[in-house]
DNA sequence: TCCCCTATCTATAATTC
DNA sequence: TGAATTATAGATAGGGG
């Protein structure tokens, strides 16, 4: 859509290639809000430039929207992706199920070893609090070194 | 771009709107396919359309792509949104936090993680204590089965 | 970078099969 | 849905400021 017929492989020169994303991203940025409006589709875009910038775009409206863009920016607030949060997380569960299930073999009838799961759980927990507490607590230490 | 000028509102006739739809789609498809290889750009789309159903394009390349779309992807395989998933986590510990916040009312940062530390090495003693208990339990049920 | 201009190319609305 | 056609609206390459 040129005065010239454009071949679709990477533009070699910089400057024209950052123009081209420019006008380009905008282009599609448009297609997308009328997609959007003209159809009701939920539509989400994301893209970076050359240069590594941002562009978003995110039809505000149903639950995928606020999902996944709302979990892209703030991974980008944390610095820290979500995804390894959520594995570890994870892990640590999955873990920890592992080890209760190693547990509890066949001893539901058993009050005594109920009671013991009970309690086991509960140091789990307790040990797991503590571990979360320190890390708050040594990054409260980190953040504020005037201390 | 037809014979018609088009207003950009929702298209009210749910066929013409489903054609408006699939055609756009193909054309948004390409356009970022276009801007990613042309401009070496991490473009990513998520189309979803009046009647739900989803397209993607991802340019397969930088973090970006293998972050927001993977967490995408599993959302949909979990039938459960991760944002939800994560809030409920985030929860628990925050919940954990205001537990353990108990444990160490007013005290330094420093003696604070030390009064952790402590508490840590009793429940691990605990924990140790309660699965040989558990053990000899379940040694004692394996070897009187008929009870 | 951004905007403007304009020749041209491309996408697509309407239509038919 | 889908594919093909065609007229036309819209996007944009190249160039200038």
């Amino acid at each position: 859509m040129g005065r010239k017929r454009l071949l679709i492989k990477r533009i070699d020169n910089p400057c024209s290639r950052q123009i081209a994303y420019s006008k380009r991203g905008k282009g599609i940025l448009k297609k997308a809000t009328e997609l959007s409006t003209l159809c009701g589709a939920d539509v989400g875009l994301l893209m970076f430039s050359p240069t590594g910038r941002l562009t978003s775009y995110t039809h505000k409206g149903r639950v995928w929207s606020s999902s996944v863009f709302l979990l892209y920016f703030r991974h980008l607030d944390n610095e820290e992706t979500l995804e390894r949060k959520l594995c570890e997380l994870n892990r640590k569960i999955y873990e920890a199920q592992e080890k209760m299930r190693s547990y509890s073999p066949d001893v539901s009838n058993i009050y005594s070893i109920a009671e013991a799961q009970h309690h086991q759980q509960f140091v789990t927990k307790a040990i797991q609090r503590i571990e979360k507490f320190k890390k708050t607590k040594l990054l409260e230490k980190e953040t504020s070194p005037s201390l």
